[in-house]
DNA sequence: GTCACTGTACCGTCTGGATGGTACAGTGGC
DNA sequence: GCCACTGTACCATCCAGACGGTACAGTGAC
């Protein structure tokens, strides 16, 4: 047993690497192999196809951002804020990996647009957080598409560094979420 | 001469097609060409490489919405709105098939993230251009970024319907955009 | 006005390499 | 003994790109 939970989760990540440095295209079972320092059939005894890798790497990436939400409402003064907060602060606390594991979305989507559709459940039920608890639930959807616009951005590298700023953006963001009416 | 504009034209928006209903990865020359009822010569007389087919695309893309901004800001009523303004409006006015183009980011991202270079000055501009004319420059680009969070859930049929409603969330934006302290 | 030539817009075929997936024998740690 | 692999061999298919060729409109010299 060469700790097979933490091989899982380093192919999963090798391959969101090399979405990043390479593009989706380049995606390959051979390439992951190669990049997580296993053989091809090594590979394919986690993940007996290469849809199956990506319906894992999008499986995780909705997993990791649930837990975190789940986290972050613990907390004590969260709690008082409106729902879209976590929300925002989830995206905001993510480590760099973490982040660039939204690239499964655009792995999945360049194989068959077809395996987003957890991913669109998933969302709407964010979306449905957001205005569940305020007035203006127009207004926390605005913030919650500048969210996911800052998470898309960025993990296409497109954010222009000089002109903006993450940490500011997304204190902004929390911000104009208190100000919510509720 | 068989209408040869149109011909490169068609061929785009044929690319694009494919990537939007079968994903980037199933974008190749052989495809665009059966689809656009060309031969695969015929593609490739046009555009002498895939990597010259989707900066072609990528270069529509931004050269489209760069007219379409262009036209706005000549609207005599446009031209009180602040710089942030018509970016919206840009987005919102887009046909559906001008807004699958920006499927085109998905395609240069799966094929080979330079790709994206020129896109990355393109949007930094548009920051710029936003942050420009108010004195809450992070408003402004809160409200781009929530534009272009629009633009990627859109573009990956992510946006939840039952939830949202894609003109009310311009017209809000739009909105809120006229608050902006100048 | 016709002849030689050029440039445009393709078509059809071919090749080498990459890719997903299968099969299966072996191995080392627990 | 079985779990978690390795390694090799292999196959069918796909794909980018090169290449040779075709059709034809236009041009300019004579």
């Amino acid at each position: 047993m060469n700790t097979p939970v933490s091989t899982r989760q380093k192919i999963l990540e090798t391959a969101v690497s090399i979405v990043d440095t390479n593009g989706a295209a380049h995606l390959t079972i051979d390439a992951v192999a190669a990049a997580a320092g296993l053989s091809k059939g090594g590979v394919l005894y986690h993940f007996p196809s290469k849809r199956a890798l990506l319906e894992a790497m999008l499986a995780l990436l909705m997993e990791t951002s649930a837990l975190r939400l789940e986290k972050l409402r613990e907390e004590p003064g969260v709690q008082l804020l409106p729902m879209i907060g976590p929300l925002i602060m989830a995206e905001q606390e993510q480590q760099p990996k973490q982040r660039a594991m939204a690239l499964a979305i655009l792995a999945a989507a360049a194989e068959d647009p077809s395996l987003l559709t957890p991913a669109r459940t998933y969302i709407a039920e964010r979306f449905r957080e957001a205005g569940s608890d305020t007035t203006d639930a127009q207004l926390a959807h605005v913030l919650l598409l500048a969210t996911e616009g800052l998470r898309f951005l960025d993990m296409l590298n497109l954010l222009p560094d000089g002109v903006t700023n993450r940490q500011q953006l997304f204190a902004r963001l929390l911000e104009l979420s208190r100000e919510l009416p509720r």
